[in-house]
RNA sequence: GGGCGCGUAGCUCAGCGGGAGAGCACCUCGUUGACAUCGAGGGGGUCACAGGUUCGAUCCCUGUCGCGCCCACCA
């Protein structure tokens, strides 16, 4: 029995203990060995995470599409599992120490640390797990996953290591970004640059060998700069070669101010001319550009400040070399202090002694932590990279090759762009929650990279013997002793970004690098559906480590979803209190609801504007079905065993037999197009506006009339319709559909493994995984399978006789509303100069219009009556005999506006047709489609003026 | 500076070469035997603007204006 009130919390706790019991969601069952695989990998959440509208919408698609496949008999694998999210987790247990006032990080040391960071994650760490379950996430659970795992972390280090001995990972002293606040390295993408209004600030530095005088120009030359504390590390001034006014300062010499250092003048084409002052101070250890002119120019690297971005002079030998006598003042006077502070102490002194010649505001991009928000500084350090730009050229080659497809397709060019430009990716993070990077260090700083510390300890060991730093006596001792070797064998302290693990997730979660059943089956991956904001994170390098690894794109689509806003349109966040908790939303409508919501707004080019409101609108349309339903339940609208749909005799259900394989075909080709709107649109209207609006009402007469095969056959068609509903609706609504499913009857099994289609149930397992195969571009073959339906339910004289009757009590119904005739009323209609068509069809449709339209008797008659509303349907006359009730000028008004229409329609294609290149040009059957168009406007227009003429005659 | 996307009914969006659509909101009517979380009916749009291609343009091309986003080391 259906419960009389649709209450989804009660359904949804119940169906995911009965999901999860039965196994539903494991990947391999037995019953799907011989079917094709179908494997999607979640985007690992953080183990920080907690649910947002974000993940909803992402996992919300994940699922339509593993449900949908799964009902198609495949074999599903939906991988879930976390991320470790370094530097998050990191910041989350720091700041859970600093609350309760525990010692803090550095005091705790490194492993306690890290135990410290298990506990948390055991304790509080995934709790996203179960919020995804609670969203209907048909995960395969048993698999779960975390990037830190032993099996991921094995991964990681040999895919560190190989890439080492290929010489696709290397440490290199650079420029990277600092992060000053979390004192580690971070990558390019972890950078976000902020517009921040500042200023320019153009300085005098003085030519060398000729007296400093701020009056006289000829003494100096003049540089911009947006940040004159860097100055303390100038190291060159550029000039560009072909700036008339200043080569023959090119090779000359200047001081630069208050330090005294004496630094050249070179001519370099990265200096613009139109830019500033059109010279420019070169500062390669505190800037991208100036780095690389400083190494073209031969030009030292002047490090100024330490790792907190403190200046730092006093003791930096890179600094004090070269400089005169005095120099050390001001080193000590600024020693310590801020990167601001210290700009601020520089400038007035520059301003003191004439060197600031002025300043303009200046507005431009300042590179900001995208986790700490401080400014990033760029840092003169050693780091480990990733040589991105050879493993690029196999991600490209995929995706231009159509290996690996993005939908929609524009997100190709945003892959490509990034992809040609790539810049080393810097993976080493001084961090201590991660993954170690699996380096070891001797002595003179060579390093040893290895898989195991045994094997690196090893190795170093017997080189240092060979060199004979050591005897082979300790190295033997060493290697069998920890604390002996330590402080002569280090291990590299960093970890990797997190970053890395991320990009071996498609076959990492699979049991790489041992070949497991697994990873034969379920790799590649079919498609990865994510967000636009994370192609170069995570899309970008995955394909880059599948391929290399595995030699094969770990996925053949990638589909990028929207964002989802507030109703404004605004980008949800914490800081403006717009973010609508999906949680919340389900406890207040149901998870299917939301999901409901979220499908039917994913287009292709929108972000989703969701609000609670269209939630609700999405519940109402599951208490909908819920009532349908119960109402063929009260009606003893049974699954009939024998029954047969394409065998039904009566019109009403071969029309519905027929309208049902087109809405199938729809929802599947839409869902096979990732049209994620368009399916659950289509079902949301064949549902709401033929199933129940039409189909049922239309079968209430035979349903509540006397028992005989109609009624049968009719009660069937219901259960029928309502099980094909059902299966339709699964994929976005997993939890209503499953449980009316398994209340109104029983079953053999669940719904979340029922065939999606009827005639699927009827095909072998071998034409099954026929169909299931994945083609070119993970294309499926369900035409054949949809071509079988819909020429079998295909029934045009259902379709014509249904939409008669439609048409008819629509027509009937509006003119009542427009006339102003109470629902109370019951009025004749006479059918005139009918057909003998639709003579023959009143008698079956004779109760169900009389009810629908609120009818007392219809009868036929050649002509209407006088005085009579007169109705066009389908070109016969329908007439109302409503003398006394209706106004006739009223009635003239809407006739003459409907001749008006018809009149001009015939113009309209009258234009066409003697349009003598229309006819020409255009095709043939456009040109007849015109002609028939003519027609029923010219018979139309023949009607409306008998009709009125009738109405004269009346008056 | 480069790139992407979007401007269609009050709002949110479909449609993307041959007569303007949906949901919500709004107005009118309705306690009809599943459903008022409902039913019936209705009003409302020079499809941003200007050119071009075409027999024909909301749809294709070009430009303009407006909005949003991404990338970029420019002093």
């Amino acid at each position: 029995m259906i419960e009389k009130n649709y209450q989804p919390a009660d359904i949804e706790g119940r169906m995911s203990l009965i999901w999860e019991d039965s196994r539903a969601f494991s990947a391999g069952r037995p019953d799907r060995r011989d079917a094709s695989p179908f494997t999607i990998v979640i985007p690992p959440p953080n183990v920080t995470g907690s649910l947002h509208m974000g993940h909803a919408l992402n996992n919300t698609l994940q699922d339509i599409l593993c449900r949908f496949e799964r009902m198609r008999g495949r074999d599903v694998l939906w991988q879930p599992g976390t991320d470790h999210a370094g530097i998050a987790t990191q910041m989350v247990v720091e700041r859970q120490l600093l609350e309760r006032q525990q010692p803090g990080r550095r005091e705790m040391g490194r492993e306690k640390f890290l135990e410290r960071v298990w506990q948390w994650k055991a304790e509080s760490g995934g709790v996203i797990i179960n919020q995804l379950k609670r969203l209907g996430a048909s995960c395969d659970w048993s698999r779960e996953r975390f990037t830190m795992d032993e099996g991921l972390s094995r991964a990681v280090v040999k895919v560190f290591v190989e890439l080492h001995r290929e010489g696709l990972i290397y440490k290199d002293k650079r420029l990277v970004n600092w992060d000053p606040k979390l004192l580690t390295a971070i990558s390019d993408l972890e950078v976000q640059q902020v517009e921040v209004k500042g200023h320019l600030w153009y300085l005098r530095y003085p030519l060398a060998g000729i007296t400093f005088n701020p009056e006289d120009p000829l003494s100096y030359i003049v540089v911009a700069t947006t940040r004159p504390e860097t100055m303390l590390g100038d190291s060159g001034v550029a000039v560009h070669p072909d700036d008339e006014r200043y080569t023959h300062l090119v090779g000359k010499h200047v001081i630069l101010p208050l330090v005294g250092r004496r630094i050249p003048i070179v001519a370099d084409e990265y200096s613009d001319p139109e830019k500033g002052s059109g010279a420019v101070k070169v500062t390669p250890a505190h800037d991208f550009n100036d780095f690389e002119v400083g190494r073209r120019h031969g030009l030292p690297q002047i490090s100024v400040l330490d790792q907190e971005a403190r200046i730092n002079l006093v003791g930096n030998e890179d600094y004090l070399r070269g400089l005169p006598e005095g120099a050390q003042q001001l080193a000590e006077e600024l020693q310590g202090m801020d990167r601001f502070a210290a700009r601020k102490l520089i400038l007035a002194r520059l301003e003191d002694f004439g060197f600031l010649e002025r300043t303009e505001p200046n507005t431009h991009m300042v590179p900001h932590g995208d986790r700490s928000g401080v400014i990033i500084e760029p840092y003169l350090t050693d780091q480990w990279y990733v040589d991105a730009k050879t493993m690029a050229q196999p991600a490209m080659a995929a995706v231009r090759s159509g290996a690996t497809t993005f939908v929609p397709k524009n997100w190709e060019r945003t892959y490509f762009e990034w992809m040609e430009n790539i810049q080393p990716w810097c993976i080493s993070r001084q961090l201590w929650w991660g993954h170690q990077i699996p380096a070891w260090y001797g002595p003179d700083g060579k390093v040893f990279v290895a898989e195991t510390e045994e094997e690196a300890v090893g190795n170093a060991l017997g080189y240092y013997v060979e060199q004979e730093v050591i005897t082979a006596e300790q190295g033997r001792e060493m290697a069998l002793d920890r604390n002996k070797r330590a402080g002569f064998i280090t291990r590299d302290e960093d970890v990797l970004d997190t970053w890395f693990s991320s990009a071996l997730w498609p076959f990492s979660t699979l049991g790489w690098p041992d070949q497991t059943p697994e990873v034969k089956r379920y790799y590649p991956t079919n498609v990865l559906v994510t967000g636009w904001d994370i192609i170069f994170f995570w899309v970008a390098r995955m394909m880059m480590m599948g391929l290399h690894f595995m030699k094969e794109a770990p996925f053949s689509t990638v589909y990028i979803h929207r964002l989802v806003r507030d109703e404004k349109g605004a980008k949800m966040s914490k800081s403006k209190g717009n973010v609508i908790d999906p949680l919340g939303v389900i406890d207040d409508y149901g998870a299917d609801a939301l999901r409901f919501a979220l499908a039917r707004g994913a287009a292709h080019s929108h972000d989703i504007k969701l609000s609670p409101q269209l939630v609700e609108t999405n519940r109402n349309f599951a208490t909908k079905l819920w009532n349908a339903c119960r109402f063929a339940e009260m009606n003893d609208c049974a699954v009939s065993p024998g029954f047969d749909p394409t065998k039904a005799k009566n019109t009403l259900n071969r029309w519905i037999a027929h309208e049902t394989a087109r809405a199938t075909r729809e929802v599947t080709e839409a869902i096979e197009a990732y049209r994620f709107n368009d399916a659950a649109n289509t079902i949301y209207r064949f549902v709401w506006n033929v199933y129940c609006d039409w189909y049922l009402e239309l079968a209430k007469p035979v349903l509540m009339g006397e028992e005989g095969e109609p009624k049968t056959e009719t009660r069937a068609m219901v259960a029928w319709e309502r099980d094909e509903i059902l299966k339709l609706l699964h994929p976005f609504m997993p939890f209503i559909t499953e449980e009316l499913w398994t209340v109104t009857a029983k079953r053999d099994g669940l719904l979340t493994l029922a065939p999606w289609s009827r005639k699927a149930s009827d095909l072998t397992p071998e034409q099954l995984v026929l169909m299931s195969t994945v083609g070119p571009n993970d294309a499926l073959i369900p035409p054949v399978l949809l071509a079988f339906d819909a020429a079998e339910f295909t029934d045009t004289s259902a379709e014509a006789e249904i939409g008669w009757v439609v048409d008819l009590v629509t027509a009937i119904r509006s003119v009542r509303a427009e006339m102003n005739i109470a629902p109370a009323t019951l009025t004749p209609l006479v059918l005139a100069g009918t057909s003998a068509e639709t003579r023959e069809r009143v008698p079956r449709w004779n109760d169900v219009i009389k009810r629908m339209a609120r009818l007392a008797d219809i009868s036929f008659a050649d002509r209407a009556p006088e005085g009579a509303v007169q109705l066009l349907v389908r070109g016969e006359v329908a007439a109302l005999p409503l003398k006394g009730v209706i106004d006739l000028a009223a009635e003239k008004a809407r006739l003459d506006k409907e001749l008006a229409k018809a009149e001009a329609d015939i113009k309209r294609v009258d234009a066409k047709l003697s349009n003598e290149k229309f006819v020409a040009n255009a095709p043939e059957e456009i040109v007849e489609e015109e002609k028939e168009k003519r027609e029923a406007a010219e018979a139309r227009k023949a009607r409306i003026l008998e009709a009125l003429e009738r109405l004269k005659n009346a008056a």
